[in-house]
DNA sequence: AAATAAACCGAGCATTTGCTCGGTTTTTTG
DNA sequence: CAAAAAACCGAGCAAATGCTCGGTTTATTT
């Protein structure tokens, strides 16, 4: 990992540049983790379809929801015919499952790419950034698991859930060490953290519009909770 | 309208007792904007049966999604029959237009209740308040418009961004007339602060779990909103 | 209480949907 | 280039789904 090279405040292209973890790397990882029940064996045709399947998932899932797209649509707008769908994945519910799967998985390693800051109130904001801007890279996935969460199966949602909660323990627990407020605010303070990072990629079509770039909505969202650790 | 009443920074408690909007006023409203295409005429019935259909509704699909909830499970659920539930609509998806629009309503009415406050800072809190209160007591509402506001036909869904939009640049004046910030960043400071209200309902399953309440909840936004007002 | 109207029921229709599998094409191997 | 393996295709099946409509029950009116 090299994230002890970005400065303090780094915006999005320095985290872009040096992020393992992207667009393209993408598909590697997902083959890796969807291995066992794959039945497409070979690297270089699995990756290209993975790519065509989740580009198509998204294109229609992200606009009419998963439980609305039939996979005959799916077949057309991936180029796959249903059996070749069917080499990737056991079921229908096993495509959100496998989206779930991947981004719970970045969001879990996430918090650790900044253990080497030493100031907490300077890693809490490397955390947000970080997340910010790997929701960017990765947007679709992220409104994807964001809206659809719930059509998966309930041990896998728990998952979600138990991950979701233990960013905002982390969270907290580094807020809790600078701030002067008490540890019921600090958790307030955390999950509202949360709630606005996971703003960029719900309403991103109103940032975009109102041509709200990417680093002036991190650079607000570090204002605000700023604000609140030193303020009145 | 009796919102005069409100004392500054009123809590849950007082809204309640003074909205003339409730989990059980709302059924009239609804019945009201849906008559023309309701075949049931009688009020009684028709009341009851809304109730019956619309709770259903939202056990079923603000668990699995609206699209995987089927006719058959709705009419399971509600007690009535697929003959019965024709009466109140004439297609599935007319049942999540329905819930969009009643939704879309309150909330463009909502900021015109706190006009006479003359205090524009007081103001953006009465409405920001109101807005977390009237999405806890219609929490199943808010919940269901959030996810499935893909799934209502475009024209309607293209109504829903314009009045989020209305409201986020009816705070984002307010706020303007007090703070020391640039216009843009008073338009970000007017987003996050929706993201931070529909927080509440998107995520009140963990708010319950750690014993948050909706006072406490609303205080702390409040607070994080005027710290970046008044802070450095 | 009879007559009229309103509301409700649920089996059945046409279509859609998730998924399979025997056959075909493409790629790799020897 | 021939043989073997891997990948892909898409028609077809069983089940599910949105919706209708003729008949029945319940409520209102006179």
């Amino acid at each position: 990992m090299n994230f002890a090279t970005l400065p303090r405040g780094f915006h999005f292209d320095a985290f872009r540049r040096i992020s393992p973890v992207n667009e393209d790397s993408l598909w590697d990882i997902i083959f890796a983790r969807n291995a066992h029940h794959i039945t497409v064996k070979r690297r270089a045709p699995a990756l290209a379809n993975l790519q065509k399947i989740f580009s198509a998932t998204f294109c229609l899932a992200n606009q009419r929801g998963f439980g609305a797209m039939n996979l005959r649509d799916l077949c057309r707008e991936s180029g796959l015919s249903m059996g070749g769908l069917y080499g990737y994945l056991q079921s229908k519910d096993q495509l959100s499952a496998m989206i779930e799967d991947v981004i719970r998985y970045l969001c879990e390693q996430l918090p650790g790419w900044f253990d080497h800051v030493s100031d907490t109130t300077d890693q809490v904001e490397a955390i947000l950034r970080a997340h910010i801007y790997l929701s960017e890279m990765l947007h679709p996935w992220f409104f994807f698991v964001y809206l659809e969460a719930r059509t998966v199966p309930t041990a896998q949602r728990k998952q979600a859930i138990a991950a979701e909660l233990a960013i905002e323990s982390h969270l907290a627990r580094l807020l809790g060490q600078e701030s002067r407020l008490s540890n019921a605010q600090d958790r307030l303070l955390a999950a509202h953290a949360m709630a606005l990072i996971q703003d960029w990629h719900l309403k991103r079509w109103k940032y975009r519009r109102e041509k709200i770039s990417i680093d002036a909505f991190a650079d607000s969202v570090i204002a605000l909770v700023r604000a609140r650790l030193t303020g009145a």
